[in-house]
RNA sequence: GGAGAGAUGGCUGAGUGGUUUAAGGCGAUAGUCUUGAAAACUAUUAUAGAGGAAACUCUAUCGGGGGUUCAAAUCCCUCUCUCUCCGCCA
């Protein structure tokens, strides 16, 4: 959410920033005007409010001193509440305009972000290691892990649907390998794990973003206020909310793995098949709460700290920042970082990291307090570090052999007790 | 699922219709005293909004919402959450 003061000062910048972001038709002299009215009932209900407070007060002074008084006052006063109802009625009704119109209005893009209407205008800032060199044709990850036995979809569409997996065998000791090696990697840096809920209040969700904008991609509960979290960001998140957090708490870094559930609406053809855009899919995330004026530095830390797991995998994959266009509702500005898959000759994305600043907390209500008691609205980042049903993916597709095999990536051999997932 | 008890500031805890401008305590911050510290003493110690150049003034907020009343932390209704007991249960 953006302060409305910011709005009316800059309305200009907002403007431009909203037009940057493919929203044009942002209607601001009607917000403005909205504004102005609430200023003005919230004016008129002061001044009857204080009349009224005096004359009931002088009401109460009479009764104690045994005197009488007339029911021309007590008539005047209850006029003066009626009136004071109305007005209370109607300025809810202004502020509800305000919020809604503010809760839909995305987060205005750093100056850093390149402008352009979609992905064409992503900036591409390095790759990382180089794709290996197939003697052979390389797979598809669905067909090699159907293959070995490992991901079954005619089990898991029978079960539940399209756009879900049935993991079997190696396939489950890799994915909890993928997890292990995740945490204790982040761990190591000094992030502290939570697990949370995967079901979460209305209220939650509106914390982070999610609704009231996106609810035709969120899995509701139909007889509860509850939605399945679609990443672990909301949860983690939402701790903080309605807090005050002093300055030597941040920065807070936590890591967390859930499940994540989305409808993935409109996006029928796309990745139809495998695990790169299922309704339920494992991720680890990362989240930071920082003090504002450290949260750039932040964002670019986050992204070492992400693309370092994918070296210690060696996975190949460059770092995307995306454009004005293509960005996340809620982020200021967006990396993405996108591995490299053999079987489609892509780079795809496995995590995205955004920075915040102030959006969410501001919606959530999440201060810092410095030592000269000053205190401000902190920023938030968060980034998958990393998605691992893609990860599965990458290394099923980098680290295919000729025979069919899959060969374990060095560092997770540890977790998952063999080297090498041989067809049976 | 049944029965009961609760929710008050950073924490604790009083307050059963009108000097409550929410007592007292703890903690925190600053000052006085001290070589320094502790103790003691003094002061400050919520959030949001409106007005103002500013000092500041005003309004609202005692879990959320609604009601009764001239007047509500206090009475009534309702929702949420917490605790205790009973039942069921991985």
């Amino acid at each position: 959410m953006l302060d409305i003061k910011v709005i009316r000062k800059n309305v200009d910048v907002v403007k431009q920033a909203m037009i940057n972001r493919n929203k044009r038709k942002v209607d601001f002299d009607q917000l403005l005007k909205w504004d102005d009215e609430r200023k003005f009932i919230i004016n008129e209900i002061e001044k009857l409010r204080i009349r009224r407070n005096k004359e009931s007060e002088k009401v109460g002074r009479l009764k104690m001193e045994g005197k009488e008084y007339s029911s021309d006052l007590l008539s005047a006063i209850n006029e003066m509440r009626n009136t004071i109802q109305k007005q209370e009625k109607q300025l809810l009704i202004t502020e509800n305009k305000i919020r809604n119109f503010l809760l839909n209005l995305p987060n205005i893009p750093d100056e850093s972000v390149p402008i352009g209407k979609d992905e064409k205008s992503n900036k591409i800032i390095r790759f990382v290691g180089n794709p290996r060199k197939f003697s052979f044709k390389p797979n598809h990850h669905f067909e090699i892990g159907e293959r070995l036995g490992i991901l079954d979809f005619t089990i898991a569409s029978k079960i539940s649907g399209s756009r879900f997996v049935v993991l079997k065998n190696e396939g489950c000791a890799l994915e909890r390998a993928i997890i292990s090696f995740f945490l204790d990697v982040h761990k190591g840096r000094g992030y502290k794990e939570i697990m949370t809920p995967y079901l979460v209040n209305r209220t939650s969700m509106v914390g982070t973003g999610q609704l009231p904008k996106f609810e035709e991609e969120v899995f509701k509960c139909a007889n509860d206020d509850l939605y399945l979290i679609s990443t672990a960001e909301i949860p983690i998140t939402n701790i903080y909310r309605d807090s005050i957090l002093d300055e030597s708490l941040l920065p807070q870094k936590i890591v967390s793995f859930s499940a994540c559930f989305r409808r993935e609406a409109g996006s029928y053809g796309r990745d139809a098949k495998g695990l790169i855009r299922n309704h339920q899919f494992n991720k680890i995330e990362l989240v930071k709460f920082v003090a504002p004026k450290t949260s750039d530095e932040e964002l670019e830390v986050l992204i070492l700290e992400v693309g370092s797991v994918l070296e210690l995998l060696e996975l190949p994959y460059r770092v995307v920042l995306l454009s004005t266009g293509d960005m996340g509702f809620s982020s200021a500005k967006t990396y993405d970082l996108e591995v490299w898959f053999s079987g489609v000759s892509m780079y795809k994305e496995i995590s995205s990291c955004s920075n915040f600043k102030d959006f969410q907390a501001r919606r959530m209500n999440i201060k810092v307090k410095y030592k000269d008691k000053r205190k401000e609205l902190l920023h938030t980042l968060n980034g998958s570090g990393l998605a691992v049903g893609r990860t599965f993916a990458a290394i099923l597709e980098n680290y295919q052999q000729e025979d069919g095999s899959v060969v374990i990536p060095k560092v997770l051999r540890k977790y998952t007790g063999f080297d090498i997932i041989k067809s049976c």
